[in-house]
DNA sequence: GATGAATGAGCTTTCATTCAT
DNA sequence: GATGAATGAAAGCTCATTCAT
């Protein structure tokens, strides 16, 4: 009967990281990281302040060890998925471009890319991971998709770096909607139906002649 | 003591502000808002701390007289011309498109709206401004002109509040490029190609059956 | 969980504050009283932070049984032996200086008097002990031998209560001079030639006219 | 009528380093460096903490400054009377060391050097400063002294690196004294009669055989 | 109008101490 | 007896803001 005891004590231990990160989610996506406070993330979490401490050495590091555990994973099973796929270029880009747009549609993170670039001046470290490590594979998954409809003949030859950027840049306007805007439009945007309309133009505008008909 | 002195004081009295804002713009670019202080612009204005306070009531009150100085002109100008336009939807679309970004490429201004993102939690009352007055104003622009366009046959019948954020969103990731990764690029990423090849991706996408051709 | 490791536990538990005290005094010598954690202790002491309010009620006190535990030992036996001495008082103090010269070239203890003058506003009942405990004694014991030395008509009538600091003066600087300067030090500073020299200088100077000789 | 106001201002401002330090030396002697808190500082030189970093990086930049603007220029002067004095190098140091003397017997500044003792661990660069400027130059000073004493066949051939720090030693120690154990004392302890006291022996000590006589 | 010395609230961070296990 | 996670009271430092000059 002391054995449950210690286990709650050590899953507390070991959950505390957890909870600290989704408190600290939380307070930046409302107040963006100099507005945040390491007492506003304790009370969430509640704990106290000192305890943040006791994880992480600074406000900085929990900031960063939130954008590390949150993108990385995700962008790696899809361009797992996209390596081994095989059949049309055309039905993969749909299927990627819907499971990203999903995600953002769903996932709390996206606020975090948002407080880099807005915050990038003081993060230089952070801008780097992030094009370097979560833009430059995301693109390359989206560029190799493309280049592949070249090849087979199933897109128009236009070049892939600006295509890839085409790809994506309705989602990300999509998320910043959302996080920014969403809750003051009257009626709720329908980021689904964006995506939607995008990959119809998008196909559209990629497809060699007569390929879409 | 003199006269000369009240005179050049006199002289740049009505300056001070214009000359105060600029640097206030120079700084935020650089370091976003909670970063900067008042002492930062006060410096690269040329003035001290206090002489700010004869203009503005609060730093906030600086950022939001930045941002709400800086996008109505250029918006209202594209907006009058449009609706003055006869022509093709097609070409004017693509005048509005390079328009937009010529400036995106070449203007300061473009760092405001990221900081205005970032810290939306901080500025509802900014985040409105822009969501109400400057993105209303610019989509309501490239509705109209995709719905003239759709009414003309020059368009297939897509959702138009979906195909207006459709054409500024890869105008959007060219500033927000610009503005926080272009310094890390080994070698410059060309936004002008991007925005061209938006142009003739969108375009083809949007065109009816044979309509392009 | 199983016998011998309680048997550790108790073999230990009598060897634990002394334990303590050894690594406490090693971190206060390199860092002082303020700047010296709990934790550092604990991990030189090869405990945890708790461990140590087991056996102290605070640092201070930890502090403080190691001041209490360490001079007075020494000091006694030399008193004891100078009691006991019978012959010429020159050479009981040549003797008596040597032994406390020793102890100040080889003891890990002599930073604590450091500390206590440092910190004396901090802690003046430590600086009372000091004061009436150790250095009285101290003094005592000089000024005795002293005494004994005028009455005996070996050394010149100087007031003992000052030549009795005047014998300890340049210990003391060797002290201080080993623990706080000898790191700088491009080549070590041979602190028992100081004493030799201190010896010969301070004899010659107490001697009668011709006593010396 | 309006000169005598800007004057005070102007007065004020560079007068409140100097305000602040005075401050600083009260506390720091009275508490230690690490205990005493900005706050002490500020409250007693009737400013606010944030005063005091318009003047001054840091507290340990505090420190420093007291310090430094200390000690020095006492020292130069008189090794600057030392070198231009001819005469008896016993007169001289004699001279020498009552100077001294009624330094240590009625500055404020002699608790200082009794810190940097202190927390040397935690100021190396400041211990560096000591050691090579303050020490070195004194004891160069008497060195200088002894060495023209011993040619001159006033004094015998004692190592002159030794007996500089005989010479101090009891200076030391009354400074000490003073600031540390003084208030304790019943009756006050004659620090003058002390220094008397050193003189005479330590001449008789240093004398050629037959010189003093 | 302009200055800049002064303020003081508020922040991040540290660490002696406690106590459930 | 021992642990170590958690606490919370400071402390150093920053900076938007004020106001006497």
């Amino acid at each position: 009967m002391d054995q449950p005891l210690t286990a709650r004590w050590k899953r507390r231990k070991e959950a505390r990281p957890q909870e600290i990160l989704e408190a600290a989610l939380a307070v930046f996506a409302e107040k963006g990281f100099a507005a945040t406070r390491m007492d506003d993330i304790a009370v969430r979490a509640g704990v106290t302040k000192g305890t943040i401490y006791l994880y992480f050495d600074s406000k900085e590091e929990v900031f960063k060890s939130l954008v590390r555990q949150t993108i990385g994973d995700t962008l790696t099973q899809i361009a797992d998925r996209v390596a081994a796929y095989e059949g049309s270029a055309r039905a993969l880009l749909i299927t990627v471009l819907r499971a990203i747009g999903t995600l953002l549609r769903t996932s709390d993170r996206v606020v975090l890319p948002k407080i880099v670039l807005a915050e990038s001046g003081n993060f230089p470290e952070l801008v780097r991971f992030y094009r370097f490590e979560i833009i430059e594979k995301g693109l390359g998954v989206l560029t190799s998709i493309l280049a592949r409809g070249i090849a087979q003949g199933e897109f128009r030859a236009v070049p892939p770096q600006h295509a890839a950027r085409l790809c994506v840049a309705p989602l990300l306007l999509g998320a910043l909607w959302r996080t920014t805007f969403a809750p003051l439009d009257p009626e709720p945007y329908d980021i689904e139906a964006l995506i939607e309309t995008h990959i119809d133009v998008l196909l559209r505008g990629l497809a060699k002649e007569g390929g879409e008909a």
